[in-house]
DNA sequence: AAAATCAAATGACATTTGTCATCTGCCGCG
DNA sequence: CGCGGCAGATGACAAATGTCATTTGATTTT
């Protein structure tokens, strides 16, 4: 069983990789310490597991996680954290992590690994609890489901305000062209046709 | 003070003319009984005053004081019902339309047709005291307000869901052109500049 | 210092969109 | 009967839009 392991902390990393070298079953193929690389090296190796820190300078994990698993949903991403922040849990979630696992629970990382190796998914023990509340309080598709960025935002309201790619571009000091490339980058990312699909797809579930 | 009146009821408008004709300073220039009537009647004489029913069969009294006060705004047009509906009430507000009678107020008609005729707008005792509640309820501006036929709203529904004009066009049965020129029109009536505008406008105040 | 990276810009291009003038049947009305 | 008015269609056009490959400049990384 192959993993990756990414964390901000080269410190967890080698700790981590220590723990689980206990067990036979358990091979770690690699670390890394961003989200880039998480990317990279998932495409890389196509380990079975990826485990990964989600708050980490650079990329975050949740994004990179999101990148990974638009290319390959069948990714198994299992993600570790310190904190157990709702909307983080949340959107780990939707955007199809296998795992949500607080760094206190580590006693129990080795058979979360094994469980979500055989095709389950597994949440620590806080996280399971508020689970169903959160899920009831957002029955939404939200737009904080794609990557995009502050400045891919501002355009989109831009674009749900009915301006047109050059008034966006002078309220935002950018050039028409660029705002039209960004704009183009966003209804790829959201598989939209149009600006007027746009501006329906925030004003009814923005 | 030339005067024309417009009601379905062949016998309103002789009856109508009859007591109006007993007052030396009004005379009746013609009457119709139909919104389409009017429109022509009006274009053609360009009465002082317009004295029409709002019930009417064909083309009702609202809309065609809307199409000739969106030519002539200063046209006076004075509704005359015998109901006081709301809705009315208030649509005949928003267009324009000088005074809105209730039949049953037969004996002030001739004053308040004067006073038309100088710039003052009437209303009738019932429709006075409804007044202020009915624009406290009604803020935001309406579709209805303009002038939009079956077949238009069926193509600012199109642009709503954002579907391109040959989409609309295949399921309204039309040719692109033709959607393309209803559209144009649209925008034109609602001042608005493109799709991605009047969608936004439907979503939100549609 | 060299290489990689990223935001922003450019230029070229095919489509779509919006506007306008004009044409075609068709129906009602005098 | 003929005429005017409609709903639709057409064709031509400029402008806006969306897509792509490529370039520039600044910043980081190594």
């Amino acid at each position: 069983m192959n993993l990756v392991l990414i964390d901000d902390d080269l410190l967890v990393t080698t700790a981590l990789k220590t723990i689980l070298g206990t067990d036979p079953e358990l091979h770690v193929s690699a670390t890394g310490s961003s989200g880039k690389e998480a990317v990279c090296l998932y495409e890389r190796l196509r380990p079975d597991i990826l485990l990964m820190d989600i708050r980490m300078k650079e990329t975050d994990g949740l994004t990179a996680a999101q990148t990974i698993l638009a290319e390959h949903p069948e990714a198994k991403i299992l993600l570790l954290t310190t904190f157990s922040d709702d909307e983080y849990i949340v959107r780990a979630l939707k955007i199809g992590a296998r795992g949500y696992l607080l760094k206190q629970d580590y006693d129990r990382l080795i058979p979360a690994i094994k469980a979500v190796y055989n095709g389950q998914t597994v949440f620590g023990t806080e996280v399971t609890e508020k689970l169903p509340r959160l899920l009831r309080s957002t029955p939404e598709p939200d737009l904080c489901e794609y990557h995009i960025s502050e400045k891919e935002l501002e355009i989109i309201k831009g674009v749900a305000e009915g301006l047109s790619n050059r008034e966006i571009a002078e309220s935002l000091y950018l050039s028409e062209g660029t705002v039209r490339n960004y704009l183009s980058s966003i209804l790829a990312k959201l598989e939209l046709r149009d600006r007027t699909q746009l501006a329906i797809f925030y004003l009814t579930h923005g």
